[in-house]
DNA sequence: TCTGGGGTCCTAGGACCC
DNA sequence: TCTGGGGTCCTAGGACCC
């Protein structure tokens, strides 16, 4: 029987509201009632809301042109992003100087491991939380809500139950043993994965507390649910979690995608966008140090119909123009099966390969002639690093392929 | 009311191989 | 000539999270 573990969710509260004051002090800083997110044409979402436009009825992922009617008086301002990544690393390395095993989930959310640390600290799980929590504060300015438990699913929605808008103090910790007692306060929609579909479903067998879910054999639940969300619902509500923390994850996808202030009618209008956007996330494969296999593009009708293309190349790739050749006729496929007004283009890399650079990575010294744009020449990696090295130096978007390309040219 | 942008994971079907 | 089953890879779509 191996010791159980000892994790803590920490939950950055109102990040995006906090950083869009920390960015604009007069202004957003002042403004009690506060939208985050959205577009300057007002096509957006809410990301965050200011607690007192809360009571408005306003939640995120509301579209910001309603949020506005309900609450005519707040200001909205966008995601301040250069901010948001500075405060989320702030107070990730605030974190690190209690462990070094740490899996950074989103930009405001960490999970700690601490098993093993008791005979350092020499206090309880939630004396140790409170400390980090002073010291966060004190060190970033970001106050962040911790939860404790024995596994990651307890421990974040022990971070749910923290939050001072669910009337926490900001440290809920779940002592071992007590996992299942402390589902059996919540309702199944508190269980991260239980979704709006996946309550409506559940709700039509009469299913809404925990409580309700604890009675059936997992037979039933994979019967009903399928086999795989069954086996996991049943699991979840006794508070059980096997997931391991994933420290240090790479990636498994990078992506760049647009939605245009207006409807995009043309393929002559995609194709410039499809072209910034390989640039974009072309460079963002790169910084990773990263090549990719998988390309696929996305695009969304007016109607909000969503279609998406792929192609996955013998050899993994991180040149613009190689990824832009094989964006195009995926482009040009979806284009042709329905060809109406567009509302978003994206761009996903995936099947991501981390060259070992020790060894030399092979490249195509010349194309197949038989399949042009489906490996990277010398010429492509050069030119992409030289690229990377004058955005680095002078800042992202100073040059591109395109213009280097060009200027070499002349 | 009219739906962002960045991700992860799962499912299902078809191709292909043994 | 027809047949089975399993494994892997790929594509497309969808649910979900912050």
């Amino acid at each position: 029987m191996t010791r159980p573990r000892r994790l803590l969710h920490a939950d950055i509260d109102q990040m995006f509201v906090a950083c869009a004051r920390l960015a604009d002090p007069t202004g957003a800083g002042k403004a009690e009632l506060l939208l985050v997110g959205g577009t300057p044409e007002g096509r957006g979402v809410v990301t965050s809301a200011s607690y007192p436009a809360r009571r408005f009825g306003i939640r995120a992922g509301m579209p910001m042109a309603r949020a506005l009617r309900l609450c005519p008086g707040a200001m909205a301002v966008p995601i301040p992003g250069a901010v948001v990544r500075r405060q989320s690393r702030a107070v990730r390395v605030a974190l690190e100087r209690w462990t070094p095993a740490i899996e950074t989930c989103s930009v405001d959310e960490h999970v700690l491991d601490l098993s093993g640390t008791e005979a350092i600290y020499r206090e309880d799980l939630p004396a140790t939380a409170r400390r980090i929590r002073a010291e966060v504060l004190e060190v970033t300015g970001m106050t962040v809500s911790l939860g404790g438990g024995t596994n990651k699913l307890v421990a974040k929605m022990a971070a749910d139950v923290a939050k001072p808008s669910r009337g926490g103090d900001g440290v809920h910790v779940v002592a071992p043993g007590q996992e299942a007692a402390f589902l059996a306060s919540l309702a199944l929609a508190d269980i991260p994965g239980v979704g709006p579909k996946l309550q409506r479903r559940l709700d039509r067998f009469g299913l809404v507390q925990v409580t309700d879910a604890l009675p059936l054999p997992v037979e039933t639940l994979a019967e009903r649910f399928g086999e795989s969300v069954g086996r996991w619902l049943f699991h979840a509500v006794r508070g059980e979690d096997e997931r391991e923390l994933a420290i240090d994850g790479a990636p498994k996808s990078v992506s760049r995608e647009e939605t245009f202030p207006t409807d995009l009618m043309t393929d002559q209008a995609l194709g410039t966008e499809l072209a910034r956007l390989a640039v974009r996330v072309a460079a963002d494969l790169r910084a990773h140090g990263a090549k990719a296999r998988t390309i696929t593009v996305k695009l969304r009708d007016a109607d909000f119909t969503t279609r998406q293309a792929a192609t996955t190349l013998p050899d993994a790739v991180l040149s613009d123009r190689t990824i832009l050749a094989q964006a195009r006729p995926l482009l040009a496929r979806l284009r042709k099966t329905r060809r109406t007004g567009a509302r978003l283009l994206g761009i996903r890399l995936s099947g991501l390969v981390w060259p070992d650079t020790g060894a030399g990575t092979q490249l195509a010294l010349f194309e197949a002639a038989d399949q042009p744009g489906t490996s990277d020449t010398p010429a492509d990696v050069t030119l992409a690093q030289v690229v990377d090295r004058i955005n680095q130096k002078h800042g992202q978007g100073t040059i591109t392929t395109g213009s280097a390309l060009e200027s070499l040219e002349q």
